[in-house]
DNA sequence: TATGAATGAGTGTTCATTCAT
DNA sequence: CATGAATGAACACTCATTCAT
């Protein structure tokens, strides 16, 4: 990947998670890249092809974090806290931005590539906290759903602390997701 | 309320459920109700007054149906199962287009009046699953951090229905959510 | 002419001489008259009509000003520097917005009522100067050269009043009407 | 400058001129400019800055013309008669729309760019007639308020012309910018 | 006479995209 | 590989005016 198409694919990744794909325009997005329309559009066919690299690109880092967590030696108790304290730190530093999959979803038409991703990233996420929950019981079926209930917790929790542009509703969820992880509840 | 207005304003409704704020031109918008576009602008200030006021509309309807609920003479975890099950024929009915709030959110700046009405809104579903959980058990704080925990799972599950275009959110979420009132596990 | 008409004239001469003719929308204008559109318009054929009466009204006032000036027992030049010293004040009082036929007629097109009025209005404040310099001088075509002059230099002095925002085009331009009429000039 | 954004400005230029700021709109000027709206866009910010463009454009023209003037060899007197008899032939060959930079400035709110350069404009046209009475008169007072008389009379005539779509306003006060300056009154 | 509701034609501006070089 | 210039279609919104009652 040329070093021009790698400046570009930075700026739209940090102005699509500042403000969302549909309300960052190619002319703000090449100005602050620094490359003229025509490069832009020689390196991306169109605006959705970047976003969908910019999502691929998003999927590909968290799968390695989630599959780095699943893989540490950890206590599998404390791999669930520490998901949730990561994404706390996200939030914060992202000002409340949230999931940056679903709110590309709700901005794009339904028979579309960018839709494709997003579900197949969910399904993948879901995956992972179905893993992880199999590292604390051994029934399968209970470890897929505490898998479930940890992913739609999780889930919740990133999407209100986007709504309400505050913490706690990660804080609450991991209190919660504790608690059906069968740990004692802290206060 | 004029018919006129009434008409624009279940036009918009629709639109904005099925396809988003700001997936909705104005055009399209009039052309639907089969107005001209004075008429609406005589009607509605600006298209964000209009958000307003839809969102206004579907944040009162949603109130009475929880204060309902909350007021009707059915066991208290039957409630709980009951908003779920409400929410899996909504979304069923709607084609997955989950939550008006978070997803208009996504598509205004910060300082809005619709933000304000989103915030504002979250907050009342918030405390309406506490006043829910309150009925469950009686330690206020207890209810408190389970209230929060339900209002998670609940924004979870419509959030990832919406991005797997299923169902199986909303349930995996009502077992985990009976299961934290301490029901006994459904299969 | 009904009280109704009436206050929309009034609050039309106000907005007109405030902003100008084609920056005061009818909306504003009746909301601030309080009456319905539908109501202005049977009072006015044409947002036109209603600035044609605005102007004849102006133009009356005007010409019994002068009229009155012209007829007072006062020494000829001393009218000159009181009609000098009327304009200050007016447009002192109005923010300096200058001559409401001259700057209606740049908002105007050629063949037009309104573009009639202001030649007929402005050739008979023409005639008022040249009246006046008849008063100072017997020789009527030396009068007639000094009432021209006398009306471009108080035309000119209104003009970049308005332009420069500021009192001194009417002092300098009475201080040089006062020289042309022989008067000894002022430092 | 590119030889489209010429074009366009040429056009403005032209319609400006002839009809007024606001009353060319942005479809006509493109139509008759032979450009796409975008391409308009993308060498103007706004039609506002396009009125700036002009104006300035027309600014330098005029402060070239007068320099010029005020250096010629020319006896004084005869740059004063000169200049009257220059705008007499821009007014017929233009059907005497008059003054662009005080025409404009009746179409503008008040704090706005175009706004101040018309006032910047005029107060170089200021100097531009006292410079020239200085080159009459030793007196450094005396030419400043020669000067600003010429300066009215000048804007009267411009004005008025306009105002009768006639030319004898320029005539008028040539005669009687020539009998202020000292000369012996022209029949 | 007075009005609330409706309108067609326009405003200035921005969008993502393509072309010729 | 990179670019400056151009574009059609859409954007949200406002204009002066008219209609039915």
């Amino acid at each position: 990947m040329s070093e021009t198409k790698l400046r570009i694919l930075d700026t739209a990744s940090q102005l699509f998670t500042e403000r969302g794909y549909e309300m960052v325009g190619i002319n703000e997005l090449i100005e602050k890249s620094g490359v003229a329309k025509a490069t832009f559009y020689q390196h991306f066919r169109s605006k959705e092809k970047l976003c969908v690299e910019w999502l691929k690109q998003e999927a590909m880092e968290s799968q390695q974090a989630a599959r780095a967590l699943l893989d540490s030696p950890l206590p599998p108790i404390q791999k669930v806290a520490q998901k949730f304290d990561r994404v706390r730190d996200y939030l914060r530093s992202s000002e409340f931005r949230g999931c940056a999959f679903s709110n590309t979803a709700t901005a794009v038409t339904d028979d579309n590539e960018v839709r494709q991703l997003v579900t197949d990233y969910k399904a993948g996420v879901r995956l992972f906290w179905q893993a992880l929950a199999l590292q604390l019981r051994l029934d399968p079926s209970a470890a897929r759903a505490l898998g479930d209930a940890l992913f739609l917790l999780f889930s919740g929790a990133v999407t209100e602390a986007q709504n309400a542009k505050a913490i706690w509703p990660v804080e609450s969820a991991k209190a919660a997701a504790l608690v059906l992880c069968g740990a004692p509840a802290a206060s």
